[in-house]
DNA sequence: GAACAATCTAAGCAGTGCTTACTTGCAGCT
DNA sequence: AGCTGCAAGTAAGCACTGCTTAGATTGTTC
């Protein structure tokens, strides 16, 4: 992955071979490894050029999340038109879409959520995935198959499960015994259509399961 | 936060010390920002001391990640045990109990499931609250509330939905337009509902969303 | 009470982010 | 063409952080 600059003195695309040598090392070595100057050299430049492009280590990572956030906003468009126009099964393709993109770019993913990165770019950028499952949500409830009413726990329980498989793989968290890519994308179908299917459903049973607080005074932290 | 010693030359328990100002720092701050310079400081210590009680900074972090995991252990085991003894609603206990632990634990959560960190008891802590959740599916399993036959499904279901909502809250990613804590427990319960009720049932949808390949040749990455 | 082990201090090395002062070369203008 | 201005690069160095080493201090054990 080592890039030299092609002749002279300006190397010509260091902005994004410097995107793209970060995004092997993190998707690699994790955020933490990630080294200006190592970057520098592995892009054939001295340590202070990087700086002519992103205003610090932060601002990089920043560009790496709002790109990452453009090609997942893709990747869902993509896989939600590529499926018959039915509600049910679009919202099924965005999230299939999501799990996908996050195994599939590591590098991208694991900066795309850390709460410490800011950016005017980026928070426009966040928002948009999220809309595109807001709107899947609607098209379910309006076509009747989701429960009518509030929206907010719909799409916070499809967000949750699709970023939660996302991140546990992508943690390495999930036991590796049996369990790798290939038979993960099945698992995935099958573990939305029941998320989905079941949140497509009058749930009458939720509110029997009110918040039901634990036995007071206890020694441990909870 | 500042914690200064009693008396004399020995700190007398500066380990726990580091641990707790840590978990503050990771809480407040980070994972970032933890810095064994200003945490000897904090302690009222020499750089040089911490060094004495653990190999290194990411032996510091392993440790209060396996301290994490028993906190949470023993607080999804209260809130099992504190509910009626059926299966579906020990199983969003569980849940409750998790989700309920991220918010409360930050400094403990943002650590517990860093990939890069290792250590024997650390190993052996983080298959422990998985396998409670294990157990609470084959009860569902065992008393015909859930499907039988593969498990695994279903355990990275109800793992994935706790772990995600826990993720985006901890990392901040979700609207904090009017979802504050208060707000949040009783939608994690009307979500875990849904859920696990839906998991509860017979799925005979989930076949007919097999997986659709997207349309082939495309220039954009997935 | 002398030897020993555990704990802490002081000092310093290596690596990293970032800054500063300077250099190079491309682009546009007359 | 030649001049000029600016973007993009270099070299050197400061501040900070993780970690090591050598020595000082204290509690413990025989």
């Amino acid at each position: 992955m080592r890039l030299k600059r092609k002749g002279g003195y300006h190397h010509g695309e260091l902005r994004r071979t410097l995107l793209d040598v970060s995004i092997d090392v993190i998707d690699r070595r994790g955020v933490d490894a990630l080294n200006l100057r190592e970057l520098a050299a592995r892009a054939g430049v001295s340590s202070g050029a990087p700086y002519h492009h992103f205003a610090d280590r932060e601002a990089l990572l920043a560009a790496v999340a709002e790109e990452g956030f453009g090609y997942l906003e893709a990747a869902m468009i993509r896989e939600r038109d590529a499926v018959a126009d039915d509600a049910t099964l679009r919202l099924t393709a965005l999230g299939r879409a999501y799990v996908s993109f996050a195994t599939n770019h590591r590098g991208h993913f694991r900066v795309m959520f850390r709460g410490d990165l800011h950016g005017a770019d980026l928070e426009k950028a966040r928002p948009r995935a999220f809309q595109l499952l807001r709107d899947a949500i609607h098209d379910c409830q309006r076509s009747g198959v989701a429960p009518a009413g509030d929206w907010q726990p719909l799409v916070l329980t499809a967000w949750s499960a699709v970023h939660g498989l996302a991140t546990l793989w992508i943690d390495g968290v999930l036991p590796k015994k049996g369990l790798n890519p290939e038979r993960l994308a099945p698992m995935v179908t099958t573990f939305l259509g029941r998320m989905f299917a079941a949140l497509a459903r009058k749930q009458p049973s939720a509110s029997r399961l009110s918040r039901r607080r634990a036995r007071p005074g206890k020694a441990s932290p909870e």
